[in-house]
DNA sequence: ATACCTTTGAAGCCC
DNA sequence: GGGCTTCAAAGGTAT
């Protein structure tokens, strides 16, 4: 069912339009270093989010991937709308081969998709409920303040049940520094640019394309997050530098480093895989990672 | 119950 | 400094 999803995304991404800019206006944004900005006040955030809509919530049509009849490629490839073919055995270099693929079905206005099933039953063109993006809304977590909550970025730990009374006796001291270490909340990393643009535009997304798995959405949202403007990309860009301030702000002490380790992995060797190296591509194996598009000097609203 | 998948970007780590 | 790794979100799927 998984993999049904995936190749519903696939069949999206050979359709969406390719990026207009692509490899021409990435925009990294250099790196906030704690000592060189240190955290004087906090940014008037909560116009920022104004833009932050969510849609329409449609009542999704059946699972495209469950329609009959539907050619699907093996995996999907990449974003760039190539297939790939890597060659090379242990010990070898990647012998990469890419070449266009086939417009394997027509377009649909949104997505991509071909209009054989129907189309999200939202009507057309209605407005979305705005709603206010959670993280950074002015005075969250910010503490005396009014609308004083906790900071999105703290989440509780998923800490295993209290131990009986009983229990409690038999623990070691050792125990009882992990379990406390383990009820610590954890402070997640603030949100990236990209990050930011998903949480606004994957309910969208789920509502045009009648998708639910997050794999295929995101893949689609990547596609979509490379086909933005400039100007567009730089909002996005800008969100995220506030998000970093005012998470440093909150967090003085905290670091990247202090998640690490905390989500268990399966199988790192495997996890290596699919992270460095490349992505599996149509065949399964995997292609060289595309080259890093030029990078721009983003838009600094200061 | 929890890792995996999938995306991009930021940050950490190692050489 | 460059390259690699980890983790942010999300929810269906796999283990």
């Amino acid at each position: 069912m998984y993999k049904e999803s995936v190749y519903s995304a696939f069949n999206l991404l050979m359709h969406y339009p390719a990026p207009s800019g692509a490899g021409q206006h990435p925009q990294p944004q250099p790196p906030l270093h704690k000592a060189s900005q240190p955290p004087h006040s906090v940014p008037q955030l909560s116009p920022l989010y104004e833009h932050f809509s969510s849609p329409h919530p449609t009542q999704a049509p059946a699972d495209i991937s469950q329609k009959q009849g539907v050619h699907r490629p093996l995996q999907t490839p990449e974003l760039s709308g190539f297939y790939s073919l890597t060659s090379g055995g242990m010990g070898q270099l990647p012998h990469t081969v890419s070449w266009p693929s086939p417009p394997l079905y027509p377009l649909s206005p949104s997505c991509g998709y071909r209009q054989h099933f129907p189309a999200p039953t939202a009507a057309p063109g209605a407005p979305y409920p705005r709603f206010t993006h959670p993280s950074l809304v002015l005075g969250s977590g910010v503490p005396g303040h009014p609308a004083a909550m906790p900071h999105p970025a703290i989440v509780p730990s998923s800490g295993k049940q209290d131990l009986q009374p009983y229990d409690r006796s038999l623990k070691t001291q050792a125990d009882s520094k992990a379990e406390k270490e383990a009820k610590k909340p954890t402070i997640k990393k603030p949100l990236n640019a990209f990050m930011l643009y998903m949480k606004e535009m994957r309910a969208k997304v789920i509502a045009e394309c009648t998708l639910k798995e997050s794999a295929a959405i995101n893949q689609i949202l990547g596609r979509r997050w490379h086909a933005l403007s400039r100007e567009e990309q730089a909002k996005y860009y800008e969100l995220a530098r506030k998000e970093r301030q005012l998470h440093m702000q909150l967090y003085p002490g905290w670091s990247a480093r202090d998640n690490y380790g905390k989500k268990k992995r399966r199988s790192r060797e495997k996890h290596q895989e699919s992270t460095s190296g490349g992505k599996r591509n149509a065949f399964g194996t995997y292609p060289e990672k595309a080259a890093a598009p030029a990078p721009f000097l983003p838009m600094t609203v200061l």
